[in-house]
Parts: C-alpha cells; sequence; structure tokens
RNA sequence: GGGAGCAUAGCUCAGCUGGGAGAGCAUCUGCCUUACAAGCAGAGGGUCACAGGUUCGAGCCCUGUUGUUCCCACCA
C-alpha cells in the first residue's frame, strides 16, 4: 500500500494509531518457542499511586529499545509489565484522602479500609500503565501483574514459609527505625540521612557515691527518662574511681549504674555516654552486653509514655507471653503524652531549673528520616519479622563476582558489594494494612506460633479455634525482590518460567540498587536456584536544565506527558536515549527535544522526498541492481553497511547513545546531505538510470528506519508502512545485518575524493562571499580524472560549477585554487582574485601541510614506534604521510606557478 | 570517617580494548538551491582541571592535588 505522507511531521496523527496497530497485530506477546531464544526484561513495577515522570520515561525508553532491538534480531523477546502495589506510599495516600473526609483507618477497620484500597487500585492502578503505553512501550500486555495479584500473594507466602522453615525468617524484639508519622517500622535501607542543624546538650548527672557531677553530652536529651546507665571507658583514668558507682538520674531521681563499656569513646567529649537501649541502637548494644533494662518512653505514635501504656505493657510483661527483650514502659508523668518535641523542650527546660544542664553547643548532625514520608525516625526495640541475611548475602556476591549477573556499567559492583557484605537482617514487618499479611498465626490458649501459606482456623497444636494471623504487613520490597520469578507463575512449575527465567536484563537506576536489585539477586538463587538477570543496565537520574533534582517540592518538574503532547514521542524518547551514557545523570531540557523533534521532521522529509520520486509499480523492495549502481550509490551502501555493524555492536554492548548518535550522523549528514542531493541528477532525468537511485533510496532508507525503530518506533513504522516494503510491520520485520556484497571500500574511498573537492571549492567560495547562484568555470587537474569526469555533474550542481575542464595539469593565471591530496582545481574569478593573497594564502596552507609531514614523518622515523605499533597503525600513517606529501607537491607546483604570472 | 562519580568548545554532553580532539545548541558569514528555514553551504572556538609517572605514543592507564556531586557509616 502506498501512502502520500503529510508535509510536516505530526506525532499526534500517528501515534495512537500506530500504536492500536501493533496492539491489534499482537507484536507485543511473547509466547514460550522453542525455535528461538528468549531475551526477557521485567519492568520495574511503578507504583499504583505513581504518575508518569521523567525517570520512568527514561527506564521504560531504554527498555523498549533494547527489548524492540532483541525482537527484530529473531529472540522471542518478552517484556513483563506490572505494577507495584507500594505499601507505605499507597496506605499514606489513602489515609490522607480518609483524613479529608474526617475519618480514619482505624475508625472504619480493617476490612472496610482494605475495601477503599482496592477500589483506589481499581481507580488509578491502571493510569500509570496507560501511560506508558503512550512513550510507545512494546511490553505484553497480555501478561500484565500486579505484586498483591492471586499469583504473586501465592508466591509472597511460599518464600515465607520457605525461608522460616530454613531459620531465614525470625520474630524478636530488635532494634528497629520506626517512623512515627508512617507509624511502622522501617527497614535500614528506607532510612535516608540528612544533615541538620541541632544541639548538643551538656548534661550533668550527680554521682551517688562521691556527689561529684559527672557531665556527659547528647543529641537527644528528651531520651533521658529512658536511661538505665551510664557508660565509661574502662580504660579511662579520668574516671577509674567510679568503676561500680551509680549515677542519680535527674528528674526521675532514679538510681543507674556507671558501666564500662568500650562503646564509650575516651577521646570524645568528656568520654561519657549515657545509655538509652530503647531508643537508640548503640545503646541498645551496650544494654545488651550489660543485661540493662530496656525502658522505652516513646509512643510508637511520637509521644511520651503514659500511665496506660504502662499498664498495658505490664500486662504483658506479667502474663509471661512477652517475647525475650519486651522492653519496658515508663510512665512519663508530667511528660506524658507530649510530642518528642514537646517534650525535649520541657526536659530541657526542668534539667536546667534543677542544674542539671551545664551548656548548650549548637551542632550539624545527621538525622535518619523515612525516605517515604522525611519525617525523623526514632530507633525503637520492637517485636518485627526479620530475614536473616548473611547466608543469604554470601550466594548472592558470589553470583555478581561470578559475573552470574553484571552491572553495567561495572563500577556498581562495588557499591553492590560494600552493601552486601555489610548487610544486616532485613526487618520485613510493617504495621499496616495494605500489603501482603504476614502468614503468621497465633494461638491465644497454647501460644504456638504457626506459619502457614494458607489459611488456618485451628492451632495445630491445641486444636484451639482460638488462632489469630499476625495483623503486620510485609515490606512492599518483599514481594518486589520476588518479581522476575513470582510473575513467571512461579511457585508453580510453569513452561514461562522454564524459558523465560533466567531474564536477561534488568534496567533500573542506581537509586533503587539496594532496595530491589540486591534483593532479587539474593531471592532469585535461593528459591530459584539461579541469578534472575544476567544483565544490569544502570542509568543515572533525570535533572533539570539547571541540574537540579526533578521534585516536586521545587515544582521544576517537565511532564513526559506535556512533552510527547508538544513534540512526539519519538522526540522525548531520542532525547533521552543520546545525551546519555549508563550510569551518570542527564540533564533535561526543551532545547534538546525541539533538536530531536527537528531529527524527526529532517527524517519525515527526506521519506517524503523518496515517495514523491517514486511513481506507481517503484515497489522496490529488494536491491537487485548490485551491477547497476552508481559511485555514489556504492559509496553509501558501503557506508550504510558498517552502520549496520557498528549499531549492531553498540547496542549488544549497551551502549545505546553512541548507537543513536552513529544513525543520526547516517541519516542527517550521509544519507540526507550527500546521498540526497547526489540522486537528484539521475531522479529528474528519468528513465533507467534513476531505477538504481531509486531502489538504493528505498533500501537505505527502510533499512536504516530499522536500526532506527527501537529508538524512535512511531515515526519510522509510519514511513516504513509507507515505503515499498515487505511484512506487516517494522517491529517484527528482519534486524540489518553486515553483508560483505556491500562492501565497496575502494568506490567509497574514491568517492569521498570527489566529496573532498567539492568541500574544497564550496569552503573557497563561502570565503570569498561569492553566492552560490554565482557560478564559475572550473579546470580540474588529476593523475586519474576519471573519478572527477564521471562526477561532472555533482561537481556542476554541488560545488557551483558552470563548467569543467579536465587535465592531468593547468597553467591558469589568477584562479582560484582548491587543492586536496588528489586533485587541484582552479576556478578563475577574474578581479575577485588577488595574486597577492592567493600566494599568501597558500603559503600557510604549505606551511600547515609541512607541519602534518613533519609530525607523521617524525613518527614513521620514530624506530619505537615502527617496532611495537600495530601494523594497521603505521599503515594508516603511511597513508597518511603520502597523501599529505602528494598535497605538498600540488601545492609547491601552484606556488610556483604563481610566481611566474 | 569510608567509597564512588564527574571535571573535554560559550552551554549540554559523547569519546568503544591507548594511535594527530567530536556532536547538538549558541555565535559569525553566505543562501527562500523544485524533501525539509524544524532547512542548506561554510567559519570561528579546546594546554581534554592541575602536577608527576608508565608507554614508541595518554583525553583514555597509574600516583598525587584541587574543585564538585553523590552513596555508605552507630559519631554519644
Amino acid at each position: 500500500m502506498k501512502r502520500e505522507l503529510e508535509k510536516v511531521y505530526d506525532p499526534k496523527q500517528v501515534e495512537e494509531r500506530t500504536y492500536g496497530f501493533w496492539l491489534d497485530g499482537g507484536y507485543f506477546h511473547a509466547k514460550v518457542n522453542p525455535d528461538k531464544k528468549p531475551y526477557t526484561i521485567v519492568i520495574p513495577p511503578p507504583n499504583i499511586t505513581g504518575q508518569l515522570h521523567m525517570g520512568h520515561a527514561l527506564d521504560n525508553t531504554l527498555q523498549d529499545i533494547l527489548i524492540r532491538f532483541r525482537r527484530m534480531q529473531g529472540f522471542e523477546a518478552l517484556w513483563l509489565p506490572g505494577t507495584d502495589h507500594a505499601s507505605i506510599a499507597t496506605e499514606a495516600k489513602i489515609v490522607e484522602a480518609m483524613r479529608k473526609e474526617g475519618i480514619t483507618k482505624e475508625a472504619i477497620g480493617r476490612e472496610a479500609f482494605l475495601e477503599r484500597a482496592w477500589a483506589w487500585k481499581k481507580q488509578y492502578g491502571s493510569r500509570i500503565i496507560e501511560q506508558l503505553k503512550k512513550l510507545g512501550s512494546s511490553c505484553d500486555w497480555e501478561r500484565e501483574r500486579f505484586t498483591l495479584d492471586e499469583g504473586c500473594s501465592k508466591a509472597v507466602n511460599e518464600v515465607f514459609v520457605k525461608l522460616y522453615e530454613k531459620g531465614l525468617i525470625y520474630r524478636g524484639n530488635r532494634m528497629v527505625n520506626w517512623c512515627p508519622h508512617c507509624n511502622t517500622s522501617i527497614s535500614d535501607a528506607e532510612v535516608e540521612y540528612q544533615t541538620k542543624e541541632g544541639n548538643f546538650w551538656h548534661l550533668l548527672y550527680p554521682v551517688k557515691e562521691t556527689g561529684e557531677m559527672l557531665e556527659l553530652a547528647t543529641t537527644r536529651p528528651e531520651t533521658m527518662l529512658g536511661d538505665t546507665a551510664v557508660a565509661i571507658n574502662p580504660d579511662d583514668p579520668r574516671y577509674a574511681h567510679l568503676h561500680g558507682c551509680h549515677v542519680i538520674l535527674p528528674l526521675l531521681n532514679k538510681e543507674i549504674p556507671i558501666v564500662c563499656d568500650e562503646h564509650a569513646d575516651m577521646e570524645k567529649g568528656t568520654g561519657v555516654v549515657k545509655i538509652t537501649p530503647a531508643h537508640d541502637p548503640n545503646d541498645y548494644e551496650v544494654g545488651k552486653r550489660h543485661d540493662l533494662p530496656i525502658v522505652r518512653v516513646f509512643t510508637y505514635d511520637g509521644h511520651m509514655t503514659g500511665a496506660q501504656d504502662k499498664a498495658i505493657a505490664d500486662e504483658l510483661l506479667a502474663s509471661g507471653r512477652a517475647a525475650a527483650g519486651e522492653p519496658e514502659v515508663l510512665d512519663c508523668g508530667k511528660y506524658a503524652g507530649m510530642t518528642t518535641a514537646e517534650a525535649r523542650k520541657a526536659i530541657v527546660e526542668d534539667l536546667k531549673e534543677g542544674g542539671f544542664l551545664k551548656s548548650i553547643e549548637p551542632l550539624q548532625h545527621e538525622v535518619g528520616a523515612c525516605y517515604r514520608c522525611h519525617n525523623t525516625v526514632e530507633p525503637m526495640v520492637s517485636k518485627q519479622w526479620f530475614v536473616k541475611m548473611e547466608p543469604l548475602a554470601g550466594p548472592a556476591i558470589d553470583a555478581v563476582k561470578e559475573k552470574k549477573t553484571k552491572f553495567i556499567p561495572e563500577r556498581f559492583d562495588k557499591i553492590y558489594f560494600n552493601w552486601m557484605e555489610n548487610i544486616k537482617d532485613w526487618c520485613i514487618s510493617r504495621q499496616l494494612w495494605w500489603g501482603h499479611r504476614i502468614p503468621a498465626y497465633y494461638c491465644d490458649d497454647c501460644g504456638e506460633v504457626t506459619v502457614s501459606a494458607s489459611h488456618i482456623d485451628e492451632c495445630p497444636k491445641c486444636h484451639s479455634k482460638n488462632v489469630h494471623q499476625d495483623e503486620d504487613t510485609l515490606d512492599t520490597w518483599f514481594s518486589s525482590a520476588l518479581w522476575p520469578f513470582s510473575t513467571l507463575g512461579w511457585p508453580e512449575k510453569t513452561e514461562e518460567l522454564k524459558y523465560f527465567y533466567p531474564t536477561s536484563t534488568l534496567v533500573t537506576g542506581y537509586d533503587i540498587i539496594f532496595f530491589w536489585v540486591a534483593r532479587m539477586i539474593f531471592s532469585g538463587l535461593e528459591h530459584m536456584g539461579e541469578v534472575p538477570f544476567e544483565n544490569v543496565l544502570i542509568h543515572g537520574l533525570v535533572r533539570d536544565a539547571q541540574g537540579r533534582k526533578m521534585s516536586k517540592s521545587l515544582g521544576n518538574g517537565i511532564d513526559p506527558l506535556e512533552v510527547i503532547d508538544q513534540y512526539g514521542a519519538d522526540a522525548l524518547r531520542l532525547t533521552l536515549a543520546t545525551n546519555n551514557s549508563p550510569g551518570n545523570d542527564m540533564r533535561f531540557s526543551d532545547e534538546k527535544v525541539m533538536a530531536s523533534r527537528n531529527f524527526a521532521n529532517k527524517l519525515w522529509n527526506a521519506s517524503r522526498f523518496i515517495l514523491m520520486n517514486l511513481e506507481d509499480g517503484d515497489d522496490f523492495t529488494e536491491l537487485d541492481c548490485i551491477d547497476k549502481l552508481a559511485a555514489e550509490d556504492k559509496w553509501v551502501l558501503s557506508k550504510y553497511n558498517k552502520l549496520v555493524k557498528e549499531v549492531t555492536e553498540n547496542l549488544e554492548k549497551f551502549e545505546l547513545g553512541v548507537a543513536v548518535a552513529k544513525l543520526y550522523d547516517f541519516i542527517w549528514d550521509v544519507f540526507c546531505d550527500w546521498y540526497v542531493e547526489l540522486c537528484k541528477s539521475r531522479l529528474w532525468e528519468g528513465g533507467e538510470n534513476a531505477v538504481p537511485a531509486k531502489k538504493v533510496l528505498v533500501y537505505v532508507m527502510s533499512n536504516t528506519l530499522k536500526l532506527l525503530h527501537p529508538f524512535m518506533p512511531f515515526i519510522t513504522e509510519e514511513i516504513w508502512q509507507a515505503l515499498p516494503h515487505n511484512g506487516e510491520s517494522i517491529m517484527v520485520s528482519k534486524w540489518p545485518e553486515y553483508s560483505e556484497k556491500l562492501n565497496f571500500s575502494e568506490d567509497e574511498e574514491n568517492f569521498e575524493k570527489v566529496m573532498n573537492l567539492i568541500k574544497g571549492i564550496r569552503m573557497r567560495r563561502s570565503e570569498m562571499n561569492v553566492p552560490p547562484s554565482k557560478k564559475a568555470k572550473v579546470y580540474i587537474a588529476a593523475e586519474d580524472t576519471a573519478i572527477f569526469e564521471s562526477s561532472t555533474g555533482f561537481l556542476q550542481r554541488l560545488a557551483s560549477a558552470s563548467e569543467i575542464e579536465f587535465a592531468d595539469k593547468f597553467d591558469i593565471p589568477s584562479a582560484v585554487q582548491v587543492i586536496t591530496s588528489s586533485a587541484v582545481a582552479y576556478i578563475p574569478m577574474g578581479e575577485l582574485v588577488d595574486i597577492e593573497k592567493e600566494t599568501a594564502r597558500l603559503e600557510k596552507e604549505k606551511a600547515a601541510c609541512e607541519k602534518d609531514i613533519k609530525f607523521l614523518s617524525g613518527k614513521l622515523n620514530n624506530p619505537g614506534f615502527v617496532a611495537k605499533a600495530p601494523a594497521n597503525v603505521i599503515e594508516n600513517e603511511r597513508a597518511k604521510l603520502s597523501k599529505a606529501q602528494e598535497k605538498l607537491d600540488k601545492i609547491l607546483e601552484s606556488i610556483e606557478n604563481l610566481k611566474n604570472q
């Protein structure tokens, strides 16, 4: 089907229709196919709360480039899409929405809350999927998954039970990061450290035995109510006399011991540290070593504990059902119910009044904040579920060391190793409702804990019906960690799993290596016995034009959908793929998108040119005229042939930016600026000679479109469909391959001699401000005039020659001279030529040429170089030298001629 | 306190395993040349941060310095 293209490329008119065409064709769908090799990418599932931002646009553009490339190359290419339930983020949004209605989640209860959450998912979960489609993403939508769907939930339960039974999941009281705002524990990875202005409060604790005041400093005075000791270094001579003594904790008048512990650093401050085991990770460790009581003084929602909190805790402790390490709770009395910030103020005030505050010193320090809500986290002792990391980390480290999974760029291994090697147990329980509920059941009668993949309502030990499931849900990342295999059907042994796993490439940002990539690697190894992916292509962040991170608070985010609306998806994709190399951040600006849009338009117009030169019946889908090719045809085919090879190699090595830059240059410079221009004479003449030109135009264009298709899928499809073609869609056409038949290096080289002469003439004319409309006769002197004679037409049209004469030598007075290594052109320009100036210019050229020769012969006369450099390099330098010498000869001759005028 | 990245034209960035420095944008000069002014033909512009070293040869490899960004870490 042949179609006229519109005059200006209009992405809006093309994109939706084309995407629909692909969907109708079922081209995105991949199935188990033993005749083909699989190539698999699982999408980093975007949060259902999310809207497409530039980071997604980049990430998904890269994935789509890879998957389209491999699909065309003949792989069974599966890009498996889906979304993440994002427990904290989603729950926070819903709670916020409810707050506006004046409802709390506690008020409506778990069941009603989850109903709302699912309604939310239904309403917004598909939003980002629709946005991904606008980008052109060729995901297999028939396989779309959700981390909380039935299959993924089954995988989660299975993994939980498996790890529990292996002893790799345990429950206990441990120090965890607590977000008082989200009201849940979070993992170490979810804590962000920020530098904040704070204070060092220097406090004085009286020693019971000696009556002296012991000075110590703290950044969190409100925790002092929970102090259960003061530590000094055992070797600190200043405090040797205090070993075994006690201090009286101010405000509470409570006697607590002075303990000797290495944790107290003699070099720091006074060398005395207050120990609050319930609210500081270090102190918690000290407490364990000295068997100190753990006294909790904060509630889980960020207030000081009171009588009621204490009563509940006391009852639990008294019942004997409390797990080991269950903290005591203090009734903070007058401070009870205050927020921690209010309590800080009040306590400092009271300490000051009591003479226990020595001084306040301003201090900058790192404060942990929740990565979701950015509120300060409180370290808290709390009963949580953990994954024992050490046994899992070992194989995960080995796998990357053995290159079973490779990071691109490689330097990210170091970041990965550093994290894996220092990893601590992973706190996986969250005090949230939206998520996978922990499959653990407690018997209220016998206290038995049962972990079971399927729901139970009877205690397997005492057969009591009084069993209840754990209230908590799992960390979102627990389910994302299983994504590469849970989405393929695991724990069922599906054909898909067997065929598509391990996946080929994971594409993601460096900001998510710890959260997700690392956890997928150890999970894949543990449950599948194989790494989840061969390669991890890491990209950076998309920043704004000033290099700032795009953020909601700064309001500097650029909406990819608006960019698509204005410039088209292809322009956006090209912008993201160019200007970018693995692992590095990039800046995004309108100017860059405009440049991409201009390129799309260039391509569009080149194809319009071809189409308007094709006549009915010119259904050229084969290059069946190798014997009839003109020099310029061979030249462009040879260039194209090299391009195929290089672009393919670049793509295979994940050098996407390099690949597309080469395509850009080829299409614009080689094809449009030269080849199309070169074809015009034959096309205008028409007849037999025009046929090979048309065939080459169609051939090179349609194959170059294929190479470009992964980057700019819409426009390439639209043009390809309009050109003569075989097959239904460019996206399932065969990827071009290097062909020995198109290797015309000698013709290519010869033709470039003509081009160089044309360029030289243009340059000289331009320097002299001669407009192209002013034609001039050109005399061309060359040893081998044949190549130039056959290009007379080009010289006339592209170098503004009126007529041309050839000889091996000319003796022309007052002519402008253009000298290349293979020819000299004389252009008599009458009054425009100033012999003196021309001589001066030639002298300058001579000097430059001599410099070249000196450099090259210096190199070639260097025995070290000749002895050690590779043969092709030496050969190259020799060729350059002889070219330079040829040129010099011509220059000298010309100068001589001018002298004789 | 540890670790990593970056530093190349006025700006934004490429530069593959070392073989005489590239693109886009911007600037300047000519062009409405029958695909495209979102264009065409040209031009100018760089001690590849600095200092050493390895090598026949370094933007690229090694060491150090400076500037800058980021990550990790329990600094009370």
